[in-house]
DNA sequence: TATTGTTATACTCTATAACTATA
DNA sequence: TATAGTTATAGAGTATAACAATA
């Protein structure tokens, strides 16, 4: 790479900088594997989560994936028209909406599951599997960190 | 956090996702603190590539930061539209420019400097200084991994 | 009063293609 | 023929404010 000789800089030494090329390279290429299958990360995300009986409601995706929950309802919105999630009321609180994989949704998402594998794995190409694992444990500190006011 | 059982999910022990977390609230954070000094993330990054003597081209800039070529030509503008970078003739090749910082860039640059060290501290508020370590190590070979085509 | 989902709007970031001047 | 910078444009992602229904 002819800007290899950059790593000299200071920036190359911050964080901030690393995880941006990073998530980079890995939503550039998670993106392009799911397109085969109609999603991109973000929706994906929700997806993901819709799945598995979780049943959160949309303000718990909202938080849980650092989006506006006005970005949330466009995601579902999307995967409500492809059949792939469905809006249930809240029993507990009739201001709130369960989002529920459909069964078309729960298989879309065990195959989109293994693109994205097949992407981490890409990412990680690097990294010995105890160096993944390390790895997972810190970014799971750091992506929760409550900030002051979060 | 109401969301905090969705840890629960598949998709919390998705590297992807955990770097997609981790980079929202790093970058919010360093927003805010850069944009006492007219600076963003991205404008802030190639402003700190060009001081210190490193001299890089657009090209260079473009595949170290991972933006396009004409996104560097905006930055680069607003840059030295705000005095803090010139393009000086590359005596090697006529096609290409040399970023370099002003004197007043550099000065902007160590300002801005000790704003991102403040976010980095916050955002890494959970880890000792041995998992940094360790962290930015982990980081820096995913961040330069080649992808295949890269 | 406060919160959930929604609509609307504006801004930033990303991705692509085509053009020019040089190599 | 290929590469560096540039221009233009469209689409995706982010941020904010206001509103109706419900708590």
């Amino acid at each position: 790479m002819t800007s290899d000789r950059l790593q000299d800089s200071g920036l190359a030494r911050e964080i901030e900088f690393l995880n941006a090329r990073a998530r980079s390279i890995g939503s550039a290429l998670a993106n392009e594997l799911l397109q085969a299958h109609g999603l991109r990360v973000r929706s994906y995300s929700v997806l993901a989560l819709a799945c598995g009986g979780l049943r959160p409601t949309q303000r718990q995706l909202a938080e849980f994936l650092r989006l506006d929950p006005s970005q949330i309802v466009a995601l579902v919105d999307e995967l409500e028209a492809a059949g792939l999630v469905r809006r249930e009321p809240d029993p507990s609180d009739r201001r709130s909406k369960v989002i529920v994989a459909t069964e078309s949704g729960e298989s879309t998402y065990a195959q989109a599951r293994i693109e994205t594998a097949r992407a981490e794995d890409a990412a990680l190409a690097a990294l010995t599997p105890a160096e993944r694992t390390v790895l997972r444990e810190l970014m799971t500190k750091i992506a929760f960190t409550p900030l002051g006011e979060d």
